[in-house]
DNA sequence: CACGGAGTTAGACTGTTAGTCTAGACTCGT
DNA sequence: ACGAGTCTAGACTAACAGTCTAACTCCGTG
């Protein structure tokens, strides 16, 4: 894949609306040069093809994530803190890029066969947030769990599935109003507050 | 698409590998031909197309998803005792089906353009577990929370999303072991037990 | 101002594959 | 034996991904 001059992938985004509405295989390259104005002949300059132009935003929108849960786990507070700020980060990139999440999650079986794609979830969210799950343990905001790398695709699945069923239905999703439902179930649990702790 | 006969729908599960690991688009239709030994010709005697085939698998699994969730909703135990259940049935099917599961999970964007399917795992997922977490508020078994159906939501991410990191890597993918991770999380959540309640 | 290289594009072309169609073979009930 | 429905091979069509070529623009450099 050549460097993409940012004047092309300014006009890329457009493409993300059909990928998300249609699904990459109902997407014809030409339907991408009309959508974006990128002719098609200039679009195979750039890219092997359009699977490789999804990747391109994958890659942007990830790269957006990535951003924000490194700022949101560096911060000065608790893991707790922090964590609930993950969360947020995650809900606000989604929000901010409603198309290429929708497509990200409609192509997750594809995106999860290009490589780098996984490689970037990977290193974006699973290692950071698992990290901030061990911190927790040591500082004591967070509860220790069997396994922090399920502890953390939970949480990815959580906030991912819930997120993407606002923005499939149309819905607006404003991390606000949706972090709240999210974060207590995973920081205080479904089961009462005054009921004693127990082994599932 | 015809009433398709047992002895053809019992070799259609043979595709449901190629749909996983290539997904739908690069699976054609001559190789499902081959994989499950069903002629081309028979196959559009039957389907419309590829993407009927993909649908009729997954009417299938979530057909006995269907099951397992009811039955486990219908017990006779406290709500919070049910949810174990229900996630553990969700779990049992994803195992059980692991072919299925990652092409559906891998698909869930094309899954969403098929109105049945969309509408199944309504009706065998959502819809139960929402009305199964107002029970749990009555029963004083499970915490009110602020919307039932994204914590509905939220569950199925969050054992979906865990169950697809086994199948995607294929690591064997067992009901009891992964089911406690998440439950603990789900149910108990993430803060320390002795922490006071509070406010994200 | 020539020159050359890189970026960009139109448009023609090729190959693959989805999906159609036809005609015949193989059931099975009557 | 007959007829209706099931099943299949193989030829065919149409659409589309991706390739290629040949031009044209816009650079910076000598």
């Amino acid at each position: 894949m050549r460097r993409v001059p940012a004047q092309i992938a300014a006009r890329l985004p457009g493409a993300a609306e059909l990928f998300a509405d249609r699904g990459l295989e109902d997407t014809k390259v030409e339907d991408i040069a009309s959508a974006t104005g990128v002719p098609k002949a200039t679009l195979y300059y750039y890219f092997a093809g359009k699977e490789e132009i999804l990747a391109f935003l994958f890659q942007d929108a990830l790269q957006q994530m990535a951003d924000e849960v490194t700022m949101a786990v560096q911060a000065a507070d608790s893991a707790a803190t922090r964590l609930t700020a993950v969360v947020q980060a995650q809900l606000r990139v989604m929000a901010d890029q409603p198309a290429v999440c929708r497509a990200l999650v409609g192509n997750l079986g594809r995106a999860g066969r290009i490589p780098e794609i996984a490689t970037a979830i990977t290193e974006a969210y699973y290692t950071p947030v698992q990290h901030l799950l061990e911190e927790g343990v040591r500082d004591g905001s967070l509860r220790a769990t069997e396994d922090p790398a399920t502890t953390a695709m939970v949480l990815f699945g959580a906030v991912t599935m819930s997120a993407l069923s606002y923005l499939a239905t149309d819905r607006p999703l404003s991390a606000e109003s949706l972090s709240p439902s999210i974060l207590t179930v995973v920081l205080e649990g479904l089961l009462p507050p005054d009921s004693a702790p127990q082994e599932s």
